[in-house]
DNA sequence: CCAATTGTTCAATAACCTTTGAACTAAGGA
DNA sequence: TCCTTAGTTCAAAGGTTATTGAACAATTGG
């Protein structure tokens, strides 16, 4: 793990309901939350936005607490932090995933057929 | 009811999470939720901002669909929208106001000793 | 080594957010 | 009627956010 991220108790709920509050994290966290366990690279998300675009909100995330992203070679591997956020914030974050999955605004968790090759 | 409300399906998940994501609005809701039931007027959230910057923050959270407003007289009665959001995002509102509950980082919830007369 | 793949950084821009004080409206009581 | 109380509206300032394209760095495969 390269990339700085908070500890759990670093992690504040005003800062990851601020972060969870745009469209297009939303979308990304949705997305995580349909493949959990599984570590995403960047370019899974490129439905979401343009991967400048990307690189920023990722970033935000990672910098909230939200996500964990793992530099593997030229990849960034990002998966949900649910474990730090369920101890800090109970309910919170399957509530969120839960509303975000019946939120017709929001993008539809499209199925790319390939996974990371581990 | 004289103020404009969003209705129950008009509430975005995005934007009550943004809403959130800011420490006075979160502190407000807090102290709405630990008086839940009493509708409160604006000057029972004069510890958290001034007066004119409560104008806006509440009327943020009204637009959002996280509080009703009800004008009475010079008055205005808050009041949390939870039925509407718990119906719409079930167990959101709850897990929000118990994890500000344990957040140091936010203001105590202060005990006026006076309620609104009715 | 060369080229392709992955993702970051930078500067710029436009939009939006928060906070302020001064001025305002509207209702209620003396 | 006059004053007070309760809140709103306005304009301005300063800050932050989201988005973009161009340029960059690092790893990997041929």
């Amino acid at each position: 793990m390269t990339l700085p991220h908070p500890t759990a108790d670093q992690i504040s709920l005003a800062n990851v309901l601020a972060v969870l509050g745009d469209p297009t994290r939303l979308a990304i966290v949705r997305y995580l939350a349909s493949k959990e366990g599984v570590p995403l690279n960047c370019s899974r998300f490129l439905d979401f936005a343009s991967k400048t675009n990307l690189s920023y909100h990722l970033a935000k995330l990672r910098e909230a607490g939200v996500t964990r992203t793992e530099a593997v070679g030229t990849s960034r591997l990002i998966t949900l932090r649910r474990d730090d956020l369920d101890r800090r914030f109970p309910g919170l974050l399957d509530s969120v995933i839960a509303a975000a999955g019946d939120d017709a605004s929001l993008p539809a968790v499209g199925g790319h057929e390939i996974e990371v090759r581990a």
